[in-house]
DNA sequence: TTCTATTTTCAGTAAATACTGAAAATAGGA
DNA sequence: TCCTATTTTCAGTATTTACTGAAAATAGAA
């Protein structure tokens, strides 16, 4: 990962090493994280490096950082636009995308909550009910069961994205210094 | 899948076969979801199973309803246990293992954020943590913007692990009645 | 309109992940 | 002790997922 303001010198000082480790350091782990969590590695990597780059990149300098193709790179760019998590900017006088993240972390995790809800929670409620229903009228203490335990699940989770919402709705300047009040 | 005390006469009835429906449909889906946050299909499948059978099921028996191989089957049992969501137990005279499932929605809920904040919570706050330090002292711009990103987010992850393990402490009977109540 | 920088698509391929099945190890019973 | 039901391991393979790179499409400039 270079420096990238006019790299100019072949030879970089022992400042911008240190940076960059830390950047490529930090890139790479965002990855691993996001991937135990169900989102692909280089959709992570992507992320990280636009969290952590003060401007905006265009797809090439994506390309070129995470060493990765256009393909790739576009895709991805565009899963993250899809999430909101990046926005494209365009600059005036140049033809060509810039993207940059939402770098404000309590609107970044609004829009993950909100983006989970919508993806994965609420269609899993959807399932679990609808599985609750091909089951409804039957006796047997097997059906019973099954009946019970769907649910128990179906209503947690319910209140689970409740709680949730109200939450991503709330301002960040109610809900932190509740949290921090919370802690102690 | 079949219901299984004593499949005997070889039609199944009406009812059987709606039951049997339903729970294929759980099954299938709960692995869909499961993977969507990461975790292996299987592996939420068998869960999704011993969660809704009130007995608890022998390898044998998940191979067979699920069509696995024995090593599959297997090595996602132990998976499962690793986590706590699944208990082997023995029955008396008995030779071979039975597994169930751990069937409190509360008590689930809370190993599941337990050992995610262990496995990947954690994990992710050192991680940044030690990116900062290899970033510290470093006084370029693009140094700064790095190293207050990164703190932003490692703050706010402490916060939420704190507030999780409060949540995760505190008695199912009195955080339920809370969230019910934070919900009006 | 043509020209070209830029974006988008996607068939083919590579990489990661999950699964099988059989062999090896283990542990209770006799 | 040996015998065998049961569990565990793992090399080989299948499946899924992600990526490449080049061709096609698009859209601003002239």
């Amino acid at each position: 990962m270079k420096t990238d303001p006019s790299e100019t010198s072949g030879i970089p000082t022992a400042e911008q090493v240190r940076l960059d480790t830390a950047r490529d350091a930090f890139v790479s782990q965002w990855g691993t994280i996001g991937s135990a969590w169900g989102i692909n590695r280089t959709m992570a990597q992507i992320h990280a490096l636009l969290l952590i780059r003060p401007e905006p990149l265009t797809t090439d300098q994506v390309m070129g950082e995470l060493r990765i193709s256009r393909g790739n790179a576009h895709t991805n760019l565009r899963e993250l636009a899809g999430w909101g998590l990046v926005r494209g900017v365009i600059r005036k006088g140049e033809r060509k995308e810039y993207f940059e993240a939402e770098k404000d972390v309590w609107k970044m995790f609004c829009i993950i909550i909100r983006e989970r809800k919508r993806r994965e929670i609420r269609p899993a409620i959807n399932v679990l009910k609808d599985c609750i229903e091909r089951a409804d009228g039957l006796k047997s203490p097997e059906a019973l069961a099954f009946t019970r335990q769907a649910r128990a699940l179906s209503e947690f989770m319910e209140m689970a994205d409740g709680v949730l919402s109200k939450v991503v709705r709330s301002e960040r300047n109610s809900i932190i210094p509740w949290a921090l009040r919370f802690l102690k």
